[in-house]
DNA sequence: GTCTATAAGATGATAGAC
DNA sequence: GTCTATCATCTTATAGAC
């Protein structure tokens, strides 16, 4: 890997991990193995650095996430495999856990990547609902966009749950939950006709 | 109020704002008016100046929400205005914000009360709900566990979606779809009996 | 109880040699 | 491109005077 490369991964690792006022250009230059003019040769400081790991993290996790919610299955369980799909509970949502970061929701630059991806998922999720909603998986009395919302969440406030109590059981139980909602054990249909 | 009151106010305030790792002992002196000795003279650092803050935040959050979910109206309702309680949306949460810092979690006593205060609000609304499908507002296959892990973690996310979008509008979107499945526009249990 | 002095190390960067 | 030197400031205290 280039120097650039290991200094942007250095710091994704790292902001993924402390934060951006927890992540200091020392700890990223003695983790990508590359000497301060070297840093500041590639990078104009901590700013420039973060936005490029930044941009990279975003990016890393819609592919995750596409390779899901486009994969093969109903809409009913593109959504499930989403929701259950294999996370590193205990390190936070690398995307997320920007949100908390006063200096990265002050900065329009560093924001701004955050807020579209987080954006394009629940779309993308409201996309999917709604298709469910079509085909009558899901209550066509709900409003796509707004369980989407809901269910990036319940995902983001998952990860919440876990770390507080130091176990990923609180953020199954809560995706859990969220799919018993999302598939009510209702009578079938043909019965509540007749 | 006295000194030592002034310092731990501060504290709280500064953790609120810019987490654990993002707060300055100094910070925290000029924010109370208070020197540097008189800070070390009534606790022993910032740890400990911490823990004293998160404790009271922790409390502040029981008696807030205790406030409502132990106030007047059906389970349903209860938890209807615990999800539309107003709140300073983009500020985050003062107690699910801590779990992001790597510091308190790394540190059991910092994030026991953490710990503790979240899984207070996850058993309260377990119970509120169990309540709520004893009378029938809630389908009795759910499990009100989960059902109240989801709650707590539509909240938590609530707050990282606003932050990333800078509106509180998200965190909105995000409680009106989580309502709409608690409360599933289902046909009349007299006509499904029927 | 509060104040000032002092300190070892981190922070975030610039300058210039190689 | 990478290295070392240097820098002003912040961090997290401790010590001791007042």
């Amino acid at each position: 890997m280039t120097t650039p490369e290991r200094l942007i991964e250095s710091t994704r690792e790292l902001l993924w991990e402390r934060g951006y006022v927890g992540t200091s250009p020392k700890a990223i230059q003695q983790h990508a193995g590359a000497g301060q003019g070297s840093m500041y040769h590639h990078f104009r400081g901590k700013p420039d650095l973060a936005l490029a790991a930044i941009r990279r993290t975003a990016e890393d996790m819609r592919t995750t996430a596409e390779a899901v919610l486009g994969g093969a299955g109903t809409p009913c369980e593109r959504v499930e495999a989403y929701l259950r799909r294999e996370r590193d509970v205990l390190r936070g949502c690398p995307v997320g856990r920007l949100t908390m970061d006063p200096d990265v929701i002050d900065s329009d630059e560093l924001r701004t990547p955050v807020d579209e991806t987080l954006d394009w998922l629940r779309e993308r999720l409201a996309g999917i609902v709604e298709e469910g909603q079509e085909q009558g998986q899901f209550a066509p009395s709900l409003d796509a966009e707004e369980v989407a919302a809901t269910i990036v969440a319940t995902v983001q406030g998952g990860y919440v749950l876990a770390r507080a109590s130091g176990s990923p059981a609180a953020f199954d139980t809560g995706v859990r939950g969220l799919l018993s909602l999302l598939r009510p054990a209702r009578q079938p249909v043909s019965r509540q006709v007749m």
